[in-house]
DNA sequence: ATAATATATGAGTATAAACGAATATAATCA
DNA sequence: TGATTATATTCGTTTATACTCATATATTAT
């Protein structure tokens, strides 16, 4: 891995959204679906790309991935960590998808919730809400 | 200008290269293709799209077009300035495209005299050579 | 064992990026 | 003025990237 491949790494918003919330700890992946209203493929395959440049690393617990920040990775590219500090926090985008991260942990619902009962996040206002499980779903 | 497209400019092994020359100084294109070994077509693109993500700027000085780092942008964006000041020199690619560039400026040759007498850069030995003009070129 | 769920991957498509060759433009020189 | 030179740009081609839909795989739950 050289350091074209690792700026390339990060030259895509959506691996940059993705690294914005991980940097508040750790995610499964259908929670990174969820928050940033992308679909599964493709948050596995950006997932993927981060991982395979060792900017991310995972673990699997039961049925579920957890990804998380390699931080031996962003202490020997200190840029990394310039970007994840101060960069970020002054665009709007990631500022918001922040924003729906705080909200999810502060509902306490679960990875198992998100998916069961269809949690979504109103592009509108920003608050999660409930389709409650029925026999179409 | 958001902070994606100033990645994705930075994501480039032969933009970085130039970046790794600037930093010792403003050139004009002609050296720049000289010593990097690229076509002027290739030069001119890739100096073009750091200029429009402001990490150059430029002037014109009689036939000759003088690119240099902003360093308005290197400050704004200082996890530019960590690439540039820590990462490149720890790839032996960067380090032989500085070293071309100090035979180059040891040689005193003139911008001029690159391109009248051919001068080129023996990809062997990494040293300077010169075709003297004849009745064929 | 069977069904359900989380994640990864294959196939196809659309878009972007990089490149060389040729041409256009603008400045200089003879 | 006409030729030369430096740089930019256009065109066509190739490769890389991002995405969706569908399917495969693996784990869990019943």
């Amino acid at each position: 891995m050289n350091l074209v491949q690792v700026i390339k790494a990060l030259s895509d918003e959506t691996r940059l959204r993705i690294l914005n919330l991980l940097r508040q700890g750790e995610l499964c992946v259908c929670e990174i679906e969820t928050i940033l209203g992308i679909t599964q493929s493709n948050a596995s395959r950006h997932l993927n790309r981060l991982t395979y440049a060792r900017i991310l690393e995972f673990y699997k617990k039961a049925q579920y991935v957890y990804y998380k920040l390699n931080e031996d990775t962003l202490k020997r590219y200190s840029f990394i960590k310039e970007i994840l500090d101060n960069e970020l926090i002054r665009e709007e985008l990631y500022r918001a998808d922040l924003e729906k991260l705080r909200r999810y942990r502060e509902s306490k619902l679960s990875c198992d919730d998100l998916r069961r009962n269809k949690v979504c996040f109103d592009e509108e206002n920003q608050n999660l809400f409930i389709e409650q499980d029925n026999a179409y779903n």
